[in-house]
RNA sequence: GGCGCGGUAGCUCAGCUGGUUAGAGCGCUCGACUCAUAAUCGAGAGGUCGGGAGUUCAAGUCUCCCCCACGCCA
């Protein structure tokens, strides 16, 4: 048995996520956890929220609270949405745990004394009035390149020109729009990633089999001008974890916090610490039992920079035993009908839009068979419609559909005894022994449209020998022929639901309960698994599994989600 | 401007280290069936693999140049 350790990347706080966010990361990853289980292998798949930063301290200041309260009624949220998504998380933690504060600390500790921290003093805009300081972006003024008056901090949205917030003329916060601003000297902390590119380089040169999407972008900020950059992990902020060196204070760093990019990966660790805090090593140390661990992250292209370099350098660098990733499945964008999803203009389906219109496994199988695996992928309510209908309702659910009526109305709601199995029986065995195969191969290798299509596949296949059987046909001449074809038709059922589970859970729990069985064990042995359901075995025809999209309902969400949330 | 990923049938996409008549799903046309959510199954039409040059006995698959779309960064 197999051990598992899996991490979608943890999505921020401040909102709830788009179909976007979701494709990119949780959903990919909570199918291969549920395969992977589904095999029997032990699996720990975890993910938390990304509590910490400014944007979470404005958007409760947004909801007029208090910023921890805010992050707890925004985890609950996220929580229940997961959770009716079907996203089987071991553990749903947070980076505001103190499991998280401790172990961000540690972590600091130790790469300071591995002499991979640096204090570098700048200069920062601080806001009077806000009584804060104001990261780049939350400076606005006059662009001194073209007169745009609402230039930021960083850079120019007109004339796209990179800026410093002292370039900006007439320079006031975005938060209260006070021009009482002023630049002060502040001391931070850096990662000195730059002393470790080479190791870094090696470790990303040997892994051969990772996606060209992660590689390439870990290799470009490895290469890129001067190379890889030492990077700021500490911000003047309220709300973060405070900077300490392991449990010690840290001179001159006193009321400043870590930066988010620094503590959240670490959350992977301290989750697992949250949900148990007497069995996490055996999942995270190497020296404590995870060295037959392989690890598993999934994480959308703009994460890729921090778990192939950032997070790497941390647990190579503190020079201990820590579980270090082996594979970095990353995907591209999902777009929304002709343009990007959006979070912070609202633009396309959020999460909890989404299950308010459908069920989720309608989204997670339409969702998972378009993943943006090797390019950009592109949502439109007409190929959501066409997906889903062909794939779901006319194939699967249809087939579930024909094979239970018929079996009721001309045996009865039990697996007919009678008749046996021949050469058409056995091609049929083989087929899907092969689709089987590839379908685990695709599963294993992450490839989620493939697998996608190979599950459709083996689908079809039921359909297929349906057809040219025909046991309608032979019940007119031999009801005992017929009875044999229904009987494994019945029994595909359940191979279905078992194969099916982790694209669309839901479903495949109908099939399960409606063929009256618990058994949800694997087909290794396709020709063994057809014969589970034995004669006798007593089931109900389930309720429809998939109802179709009409073209009105379509229309109707085409039109509801062409704008912008709120 | 630099870099990255793409540009393959009407649409969405597969095509690993170059090798017989370039594949799938959907859509379309025709046919079969009538158990089923007007579902299913079969057959067929449809592509000078973005453009050009080159390497090779052989290129969608390698090299160079160009064009287009998207993204990231400065």
């Amino acid at each position: 048995m197999a051990r598992i350790l899996i991490t979608s990347a943890i999505p921020y706080i401040n909102g709830i996520k788009h179909l976007g966010n979701l494709v990119g990361s949780q959903l990919p990853a909570d199918l291969f956890a549920r395969f992977h289980r589904a095999r029997g292998n032990e699996v720990m798949f975890l993910c938390a929220t990304d509590e910490h930063g400014t944007p979470a301290e404005l958007a409760a200041a947004k909801a007029g609270k208090p910023v921890n309260e805010y992050c707890a009624e925004m985890h609950a949220i996220q929580a229940d949405i997961a959770n009716r998504f079907g996203l089987s998380f071991d553990h749903f933690g947070r980076s505001s745990s103190p499991e998280n504060h401790k172990l961000t600390q540690h972590f600091a500790g130790v790469l300071a004394d591995q002499g991979l921290i640096a204090e570098v003093e700048e200069e920062q805009v601080y806001s009077n009035a806000d009584g804060r300081y104001l990261p780049d972006r939350y400076i606005e003024g006059t662009c001194p390149n073209c007169g745009y008056d609402k230039a930021r901090g960083d850079q120019c949205e007109n004339c796209t020109k990179q800026l410093d917030p002292t370039d900006l003329i007439e320079p006031r916060s975005a938060i209260s729009g006070s021009t009482d601003l002023e630049v002060r000297k502040t001391k931070h902390l850096y990662l000195r990633q730059s002393n470790m590119r080479g190791q870094l380089s090696e470790w990303i040169e040997s892994k051969g089999d990772w996606p060209v999407l992660t590689t390439s972008i870990a290799k470009k900020w490895l290469n890129d001008g001067d190379g890889l950059q030492d990077r700021g992990i500490t911000r003047d902020l309220d709300w973060g974890v405070p900077v300490k060196r392991g449990a010690e204070e840290w001179p001159g760093m006193e009321g400043k916090v870590f930066y988010v990019w620094f503590d959240a990966p670490i959350e992977y660790i301290a989750c697992a610490q949250e949900r148990d805090p007497n069995d996490w090593e055996r999942w995270w140390r190497t020296d404590k039992g995870a060295d037959d661990v392989t690890y598993f992250q999934f994480m959308g292209k703009d994460n890729v920079p921090f778990h192939t370099l950032s997070f790497p350098a941390t647990i190579l660098g503190s020079g201990e035993p820590w579980k270090l990733v082996d594979y970095i499945k990353s995907f591209n964008y999902l777009n929304y009908d002709g343009g990007q999803f959006s979070t912070s203009q609202g633009r396309g389906v959020f999460m909890d839009q989404a299950l308010e219109i459908l069920p989720a496994d309608y989204w997670r199988w339409w969702l998972l068979s378009n993943a943006p695996e090797t390019s950009d992928s592109e949502f439109t309510w007409p190929r959501f419609q066409e997906g889903v209908n062909k794939d779901l309702a006319d194939v699967l659910g249809n087939f579930v559909s024909r094979v239970t009526k018929f079996c009721r109305s001309k045996f009865s709601e039990a697996v007919p005894a009678g008749g046996s199995y021949g050469a058409r029986e056995e091609q049929l065995i083989t087929d899907l022994t092969a689709r089987v195969r590839a379908y685990e191969t695709a599963q294993e290798k992450m490839e989620v449209r493939r697998a996608a299509a190979e599950l459709r596949a083996c689908w079809v296949l039921g359909n297929e020998y349906l057809q040219e059987v025909a046991p309608w046909s032979t019940f007119k001449e031999d009801p005992d022929q017929a009875a044999a074809q229904i009987r494994l038709a019945l029994n595909l059922i359940r191979v279905y639901a078992v194969l099916s589970a982790p694209f669309i859970p839901t479903a495949a729990g109908h099939m399960l309960s409606g063929m009256n069985t618990l058994d949800m064990s694997w087909p290794d042995d396709v020709a063994q698994a057809l014969n589970a359901l034995p004669a006798g075995h007593e089931f109900t025809v389930p309720e429809v599994l998939f109802a179709k999209i009409t073209d009105d309902q379509r229309e109707e969400w085409a039109a509801r989600f062409s704008g912008t949330r709120d």
